[in-house]
Parts: structure tokens; sequence; C-alpha cells
RNA sequence: GGGCGAAUAGCUCAGCUGGUUCAGAGCGCCUGCCUUACACGCAGGAUGUCGGGGGUUCGAAUCCCUCUUCGCCCACCA
């Protein structure tokens, strides 16, 4: 890893010997050293490759781990699990495709195998896909739906649950998907704002003595009606209480009951009951003993429960049916537009069927107790906050959950029927059974298979060895964060909570790092389907992996959506792309500039190099380099990945790169003496600055640090000590005087710009009005400013600038007066100009400023300090406009 | 319908506890430079009633109210 560096930033070559490297060593980070810091992985997509979101999220999470193992703890990921939602249902979609099968050409344990094979395939090629994102995560096992660590774990959960009676089946109205053919959870089923209709139809009366008018946004669901409901004190409909209706189309005859759950004030205060198909339907008929018709097939079509002439229609094709029978019959009373939320798969978008059927569910109110706690007593800590609001909010009002799906894969319910109907048993077991334990006959295993995210769920503890307690899951159980998108916030971040606080007894991690979604320029969501996603693994071929770090985390800010153009690359990452190169060209600069003596520099500025043999820029990159680090340190603990990652930016490229590399240029290339000082000095504080960016940009930083002097072969910056700061490079001073020498080089370049003074001409300038006290500081300054100015020669002096030759001029902030004579390029008119536009804007800030300190309130009220500030201010103006007038009447301006 | 955010340069966004980084950054744009680390660069520049209106305050991009527009989460009013 010695041979030079080679001239052009080449992505490819700077990362993949060290993506090696990495590897056989295996010096991610350290193990078994410090407190453990653990982040949660979350599930990385095995179905075919790393979407941008990932790119997004395993670059956060990198930063943490990277920027904790640095502080020296043992900083480790613990593998997540793909889950069976949307990602297994590709993997195993494209399996099928693979191998030329329909989905129910499969057995359900054969099939599961061969899933279980194409995932650990798969998902090998993903590890090394996260990898070559810089990603320092040292498993190197796929942790997936169907390792056989987590089928145990299932199994002991789910008979665990059981056997404290927190596992129970029923008959319930549960979502359904007519399309995947399954039960959804509440929040499987997205609800979606939708412009609907609401029928109203006539119903009437059994004698023929009137008619109920009912409303309905799902018409066709009327063929299961069982009967109608008012409120009971509706003075409209008192008297039909009890009374019968005959249900249209169908002939039945169904009751009128009273129950509270109506609200007389919508529609028209009569609800008809379908209690298969509405859960609301489904409440009020069990209080009134009504019957519960199931009018629909699994796959939305109208069942053998209806009249034979809707049988095998479409839910929607029945709709339009049912309105127009009614219609023709004169019982549409009419129909209004009306919005309402609706439900759909989270899968397949499908609308979905609310259906009365027989599920397994987890009693939910004992486990959300505990979790709510931690996030009411502060243990949790969500980034950014308000998400911590979203989570109590579900918790408080969370309902059972509906585990089981009528799915292909995914864990199997561990429960055994007993065929023999009069035993009946109904066992849970850990382990498989073929007889009843309770007659000995033959038993049968449930076919439904459980929620992906009850398995999802236990990953905290059962990736580490649980139940195992020892090992592993002593040692990184509780883990501190996760960082994850808000989708899952519900489906697996809170369940992971209450499933570690019930079988661990404690929350699997304190951070809950909740980052935004990358979006396209027009605020889309990337997906493939849209055909809008960017491939993270080409920006990486590109422009590498570090350029792509940096653009997502130097432009993320906390919980913010990241926007980016996936039609434009280039602009882009533009930020992390110009930025890599500059690195890596700093980086080449100071490295071939070391030929001479380095002396080291002990502690972080510390003064082998003794203090006062430390120019003026040596001091202030050195201050400069120390407020990086406190301003980086404090972001980074805060999770303000974004400030971080910026504050080193500033700090390498506009005091580093800008002014101190070529402050020092003349010593390091001997013109001067002091070279060794400053080699001393910008290896001590690259050396820092690229500790301090490591977290953000691993690859070029490493690269460069390896070749710093003194590393030994083996160094490696991932465990390299984190930058401290340092009281001792603390040095108002330097910073106010680099910072006036900054100010007189800009208004110089200013003046050269303005006039079009070409680069090579060179001129003269003087300083005058200097301070007694700056004017020694100046002159020592003196090759500097000529240098970076470009002077062939500086004068500076004392004296007003009476006689000065004719020239263009400026004012300093304190009062220094600078004029660089330039002969023929000067245009009197225009000078003249630029000195009055220059005065007239002084003038109206001194205005406002006598106006300020002419407010009795303002002095009186306002802070001695910032009155005194103020007063400052308006001096130094009146000073400079003051000078600038001298300089107008000496140029012979007119007034 | 309930809860919560956001609106700042052409674009994407910072601006944390009201007052010296208060109007900023990156990209884009204009002018001049291939200055031997870097043209993915250097130097200089332009661009904003900080969404509208009101209020609190000596002082508001920042705090409060209100309106407008977007976004997110939740919701069995059929």
């Amino acid at each position: 890893m010695t041979e030079p560096l080679p001239p052009q930033y080449e992505p490819k070559s700077v990362e993949a010997p060290l993506y090696q490297w990495w590897r056989d060593h295996r010096r991610f980070g350290p193990r078994g050293r410090g407190e453990p810091y653990v982040i949660m992985m979350p599930p990385p997509n095995v179905t075919a490759q790393l979407h941008m979101g990932h790119g997004l999220n395993l670059s956060i999470q990198d930063v943490m781990i990277r920027f904790e193992r640095m502080r020296g703890r043992d900083a480790v990921w613990v593998p997540g699990t793909d889950h069976a939602g949307i990602a297994t249902q590709n993997v195993v979609e494209k399996l099928l495709a693979k191998e030329g099968l329909t989905r129910f050409d499969v057995g359900r344990p054969a099939f599961e195998e061969r899933v279980r094979g194409y995932v650990a395939e798969t998902g090998t090629t993903i590890l090394e896909q996260i990898r070559s994102l810089g990603a320092s995560c040292d498993w190197d096992r796929t942790y997936y739906t169907f390792s056989d660590d987590l089928s145990r774990a299932v199994r002991e959960v789910f008979v665990s649950l059981f056997d404290q009676g927190l596992i129970y089946r029923g008959k319930y109205i549960i979502n359904w998907c007519p399309r995947c053919l399954t039960a959804l959870s509440n929040e499987e089923a997205e609800k979606e704002e939708t412009d609907g209709k609401i029928w109203r139809l006539r119903y009437p009366l059994d004698d023929g003595s009137g008619e109920v008018v009912v409303a309905t946004t799902r018409p066709e669901t009327m063929l299961g009606d069982t009967g109608v409901a008012v409120h009971p004190d509706d003075d409209r409909y008192r008297d039909l209480i009890g009374r019968a209706v005959r249900l249209p189309l169908v002939g039945r005859l169904i009751p009128i009951v009273a129950d509270s759950a109506v609200d007389p004030a919508f529609g028209t205060g009569a609800v008809k009951l379908t209690p298969a198909h509405d859960p609301l339907d489904f409440e009020i008929a069990k209080r009134h003993g009504l019957e519960a018709i199931d009018v629909m097939t699994p796959d939305a079509r109208i069942s053998d429960a209806a009249p034979e002439r809707f049988r095998g229609l479409d839910r929607f094709e029945a709709r339009k049916r049912v309105v127009a029978e009614l219609e023709a019959g004169g019982l549409l009373v009419g129909v209004d537009a009306h919005r309402h939320a609706v439900g759909h798969c989270y899968r397949c978008d499908t609308v979905v069927e609310p259906r009365y059927s027989d599920q397994w569910f987890v009693k939910m109110a004992p486990l959300a107790a505990p979790a709510l706690d931690a996030y009411r007593n502060g243990t949790l800590t969500f980034v950014p906050e308000r998400r911590g609001v979203e989570y109590a909010q579900w918790l408080e009002g969370i309902r059972d959950w509906c585990i089981s799906r009528q799915i292909w894969w995914g864990h199997r319910i561990p429960v055994w029927y007993c065929d023999d109907s009069a035993c009946g048993a109904m066992t849970a077991s850990r382990t498989d059974l073929d007889r009843c334990p309770a007659c000995g006959g033959a038993a049968r295993q449930d076919e439904d298979v459980l929620d992906t995210w009850f398995s999802s769920q236990l990953v905290p503890f059962s990736s580490l060895g649980w139940p195992d307690a020892t090992g592993d899951l002593a040692r990184y159980y509780p883990g501190h964060a996760l960082v994850t998108a808000p989708e899952i916030l519900f489906f697996w971040v809170a369940r992971m909570i209450m499933a570690g606080l019930e079988f661990r007894a404690a929350v699997p991690f304190t951070t809950i790092y909740l980052h935004g979604t990358v979006r396209d320029t027009q605020h889309r969501k990337m997906s493939k389907s849209l055909g809008n996603g960017i491939d993270p693994l080409d920006v990486v071929d590109r422009y590498g992996a570090d350029a792509l770090r940096f653009t997502v985390i130097g432009g993320l800010a906390v919980g913010t959506d990241v926007i980016l153009d996936p039609a434009d690359l280039d602009t882009s990452f533009a930020s992390g792309r110009n930025f890599a190169n500059k690195l890596w060209n700093m980086g080449r600069f100071i490295l071939s500039n070391l030929d001479g003596p380095v002396r080291p520099l002990a502690g972080n500025f510390a003064n082998v190099v003794g203090r006062d043999e430390l120019a003026l820029g040596d001091r202030w990159i050195i201050a400069r380099c120390d407020a990086a680090v406190r301003e980086a340190t404090e972001a980074f603990e805060k999770l303000r990945l974004n400030d971080a990652a910026n504050a080193v930016y500033r700090f390498l490229w506009n005091d580093l790169a800008d002014w101190y590399l070529e402050a020092i240029k003349p010593r390091l290339y001997g013109d001067v003496p002091g070279g060794d000082v400053a080699r001393a000095v910008v290896v001590q504080t690259f050396d820092v600055a690229l500790r301090l960016l490591h977290p953000v940009m691993p690859f070029i930083t490493e690269t460069l640090w390896k070749r710093l002097p003194g590393r030994p072969d083996d160094a490696t910056i991932m465990v390299a000590p984190w930058p401290r700061p340092d009281h001792r490079a603390t040095d108002q001073a330097a910073v106010d005087e680099f910072g006036a020498l900054q100010d007189i080089i800009g208004a110089i370049r200013s003046i050269r710009a303005e006039y079009n003074v070409q680069p090579g001409q060179s001129i003269r300038a003087t300083l005058s009005r200097c301070g007694p006290n700056v004017i020694a500081a100046l002159r020592q300054q003196q090759p500097t400013i000529e240098r970076l100015a470009k002077l062939s020669g500086l004068i500076v002096t004392e004296a007003d600038p009476a006689g000065a030759p004719t020239g263009a001029s400026a004012v300093l902030t304190d009062g220094t007066s600078l004029t660089v004579p330039l002969g023929d390029l000067i245009d009197v008119a225009k000078e003249c100009t630029r000195l009055g536009q220059e005065i007239a804007r002084l003038h109206a800030a001194i205005g406002n400023q006598e106006k300020k300190l002419g407010n009795e309130q303002f002095v009186s009220r306002a802070p001695a300090e910032v009155v005194e500030k103020e007063r400052e201010k308006l001096a130094s103006w009146r000073d400079q406009a003051t000078v600038l007038e001298g300089k107008r009447a000496l140029l012979g301006c007119p007034p």
C-alpha cells in the first residue's frame, strides 16, 4: 500500500484494495473491547440489489458505527432479517419465474427449502453490495426469514404467548386481500382517501306499511344483510324498532334493532347490517344475535350465499348490478359523492375487503403498556422527536394483531389439531407433533403461516442466539440504535420494542433514528415500478462510495427527505464527487511535499514544535482545526450528521486548502525557512481532519491516512482514536490576525477583478492608517499577502494616506486604508462611482444605526453588551466612511 | 374528521436557546484565469419584501395568532 498515489482520483482503484484488505484482516473494528455499541440492521432487501433507500440507510448507520468505534467502543451491527413482506414476495416470485413454476405447483415445505436456498445465495451477493458502499459490517452470515435460529425463536415466542393466553383464535372481521388471498393486519391495510359514493337504499317494511332508508358505500354487501340498526333515541325510527324489513333483491326478512353505536346524524340514521363484511356491523350483530352471511368468495366474487344471478360476479361488477336492479325497482332513493378512507393492500394495492374469518390474534394491550412506558419515562429517544408522538399515539389506540396469513411461505403456526372430533384438542408446541398429546390420535398442523413481522420483531434477540442467554446475547443485548425508515415504525420498530420488553425485559435499542425517504425531483418516492430510482451501486461505480456517502449524509437534515434527480446524476452527486476529488488532490499535494524532515507534534497540537516556532498561519490553522474537532464531535453526538460532515468539509476546503496550503507553499518548497514546522502542522491538522471525516468518507480517508508518515503497515484509521479538542489550540489572537490578513487579500483580489488586472500583471499596494499594534504583525505577513494577492510590492505604513497616488482603494473594517495604484488601468470616473456606492451603503447603515442607538428604549432595555457592540459598529462605519470620503476628495471626484 | 410538520436565492436545503457568522451553503448562472495538488479547479461577482396578514418585543427568518399552499401519521361514522 505504499506505492505513490495515482494522479487521478479513481474510486475503483481506491476502494478495491481497501475493501480486500478490510476483508482479509477482518479489521472493520474492535471486538470485545470497551463498552459495546450496537446498531440494529434493518432488513436488507435480498431480492436483487440495493436501492437508494438502502444507500442512505447504510450510510447513516455506518457513519454512526465508525464514529463509535473510533471513540473506543466495540460497535457492531446486529444482522437484520429479510422479511416476508414485499421483499420475500419478490424473492418468491423471482424463484417461481426462474424455475418456471406457478405458485400452486409447490408444496409448502419443499418450497420453503427452495426459498431458503435462493435467499442464501442472493443474500451473499447483497452482503457484498452492502460492503461495497463501505459499510463496515463484519458479520459474515445472512440472517433471514427461514434461518433455523429464527424458526426456533418463533415457536418459542408463539408458545409462550399462547400459554399466557395472549394468543387466541377466533372469528372476526379482518382485512382481506382478494388478490393475495390472505388476511392482513390493520397496519398492512393502508388507508387511502378516496372519492366514492354513498347510496341511499329503500328497504320496505315487511307488511308494506312503510320503509326504512339506509345509506351505504358498498351496496353489493346488501346481499348479505341480516338486519337494520338505528339509534335507540332516534325519534324518526323509535316506532320501527323490533319490526322487520324485507331485504330487496334477496327477499330475506330482517329485523330492525336499536344500537347506540349508530350515529343518528350520519347518512339516514339507519344502518344496514352486513355482519360478515363490516367490522361495526359485526359488533352490532353480535350484540343482537344476528347471523353473519358471507356473500363473497376469497377472491371477492359473490358467493353461493347470494341469489343465483349475482353469483360469480366480481364485487365491483356486483355493485353496478345491485344498484341497477334497485334503481329499476324504485328502491334507490339517491346517491351522493362521498370522500372516505378505503383500505388498500400494502403489497399489491388491491382494495381490501373486510371479511368475516377465522384467524389468530395477539392480545396487544398487555404488551403495549410497557412499550408506552418506555417512551414516557424517557428510555426511548426518537430522532426526530415528533416520531415519538406517532409511536405513543399508535400504542395508545392499539388493537389486537391479526397474525395468521393464508400465504404459501412463512413460518407455519405451531398449533396442532386433533383429527378426532370427539377429542378436538388444540396444542401449541415447540416441536413438531404427529400425535395429539391429549388422546394420542392423529394430529395435523394449522395450515396458516404467521405474519412476517411476527418473526421480524424477534430479530434483535433471536439473531444473537436467543433463547441461549449467554454469549453474544449477553454482550450485545440490549443494543443502542436503530436506523430505519418511518414507514415501518409500527410494522417493525414498535413490535421489536414490545417483544424485547416481553422476552428480554429490556428495550432492544434506545435511540430510534428515522430518516427520510429518497425521492426524485417531483418528490415521488423512488421505486422500481416508476423507474425513477437511482441504483446506489451505479453511483459508486461512477463517482465512488465516498462521493455517494458524502452527498447523502451532507445533504440530509435530520428526518427530512432526500431529493435526488435520477436523470442527472452528475449534478445530484456533484458535491460529493467534487469533494472526493478535492480531498484526493489535497492528499497528493501534502504527501508529495513531505520529503524534508517532519517533526511530530505531541498530542493533538502540542509542542514538540515549540509554540514560538509557529507562524501566524500555523497557529491559525491549528485553532481552526480544533474548532472543527469540537463542531464535528458535537454534531455527531447529536446525530446531526449533515452538520458534522459539512463542518469538516468547510475546514478542509475553505481553511486548509484555500488558505493554509497556499500560505505555506514557499516554506514547503524551501524558498523560505520553516518547512519542517509547516510540514509538522500540515500533517497534524490533515491527520485530524481525515479522522473527523472518516465515518463519512471511509475509503479516501483510509487511503490517505495510511500514507501519512510514521504509520505502521497494518495501521487503520478505523480504530484510530477520535480527535479530542485541545484547549492549547485555542488562539483568538491568531484567528483575528489571520482574519485581518484574509480581509486585506480579499480586498486586493476584488480590486484586481474589478479592474480586470491580468494575473500576470504585477501591481503594488499600500496599507495605511494601520494601528501601531497591527503594523508589526502585518509587516511580518507581508510576503504572504504579496504572494496570495499577487503583488509585486506592499507598503505598510502607519501614516494617513495623504498624497497617495491615484489608484483604486478600499477601507477595511478596522479602518485600515488600502490603496492600489493602477497607473493607466485606473478609470477615475469608475473609481469615483465605486467609492460613491460604497459610501452610500455605509451612510445608509450609519443612519439606521444612529436611529437604533437614538432609541431610548433600546439603550435602556437591551443588555449593555449588545448596546456596546452596536456603538462600536457605528464608530467603525463612520470611520470607514470618513476614509473613503477622503479618497474621493483626493481623486477629485465630483461631490 | 383528529394529530404533527414544512414554506428562506433559479434548484436542493442549512439557519439549534430572539441581538457579530443574520440573510447562508452546495449545485446552477455571470466575469477573468489551463497559476507546476486539483478546470470535479482558482479568483471575483449577481441573485432573496426569509409564503401572505396581524401581534409580542427596544429588537423577529427565529416566539404567538391567523390565512394560503404542500407533506406526513392516525381514523370502523355505514
